[in-house]
DNA sequence: CCACCACGTATCATTGATAGTTACATGATG
DNA sequence: CATCATGTAACTATCAATGATACGTGGTGG
């Protein structure tokens, strides 16, 4: 089943946006991402309604960060994008009266019910302060590495 | 997201033949699932290569269980039916040489794997005839429940 | 032995979500 | 005030499950 993609993308794109200065125009986050500038403004309207980040027009406009990453959890980029489903196999319901198809769909969801909240937890406990570590660990470790759209190493 | 409910549809369908005399066609399956003959055997079909399932053709043919309910696992039939990713968001890749987005999914990819093995392990620990027991808990618990297709009580 | 029944399977249409595109309006900047 | 960037509406594209039609194949029973 086709998978949304737009978690990974959006925690991609704040963390590039951490390193940044000044800001990231839609056009630019764009090709980060290998798509086009609407989808970028549309998926980082959630975003921006939730006050994680600001949009600016007019020259020299763009995205900025408004929290710092150490105030984002994965979670709240989830919840920002609507809480989209986490689970591509779910629960028949063709035929709600049947005790049989009822059985079946208490234990499928207890199961899921149960992961989810084990995922949610975990995402809730993870900032993006903690991938931006990651990304500096993995720097340092391959030293120069070839940038095929602009990393910002920890300087500016 | 679509939601593939196959497994849950499965399940369903191996309870009921577990209290069915002789073989159900494939087109009284699909009455029981508000669906057409033809799904029901491509989705079968998986089944029955495992052994789970026997089909027989002509007269009186339809499909039989050829396993007990107590030798298959919920994991067993997912397996059946091809493994199916369970999730419904992932990781993108737009720019796997990005040291941002490989940090970004190698999180994300470990919650995911993490939520993953819980739930195969769940659905590894339950059978199918504990799903018929709590079918028949249910049963009792309203006495004479309405038959929106036919359930076939512990008689049998 | 042959008519009928049920599975087996190829092929195409439908559905529902993300994703991509085009077009145009709005607001800010220099 | 020309230009740049976001805001948004309205399509189209895509992909997998699902639904539907058609036809082939093998058993069964009269």
């Amino acid at each position: 089943m086709r998978r949304d993609s737009r978690l990974s993308r959006m925690l991609h794109v704040l963390i590039h946006m951490s390193r940044h200065n000044g800001p990231a125009t839609s056009e630019q986050i764009s090709r980060m991402l290998a798509t086009n500038p609407v989808v970028v403004r549309r998926t980082m309207a959630g975003l921006r309604d939730k006050g994680y980040v600001r949009s600016e027009k007019g020259h020299g406009g763009g995205w900025v960060l408004d929290l710092p990453l150490t105030e984002i959890t994965l979670l709240d980029i989830h919840k920002a994008l609507g809480e989209p489903t986490l689970f591509a196999v779910g629960p028949a319901s063709d035929n709600p009266d049947c005790l049989v198809e009822q059985a079946v769909n208490a234990a499928l969801g207890q199961a899921f019910a149960d992961a989810e909240a084990q995922l949610l937890a975990r995402f809730g406990a993870v900032t993006l302060a903690d991938l931006a570590a990651d990304f500096d660990a993995r720097y340092r470790a391959l030293g120069s590495p070839p940038w095929p759209h602009e990393h910002y190493p920890a300087e500016d």
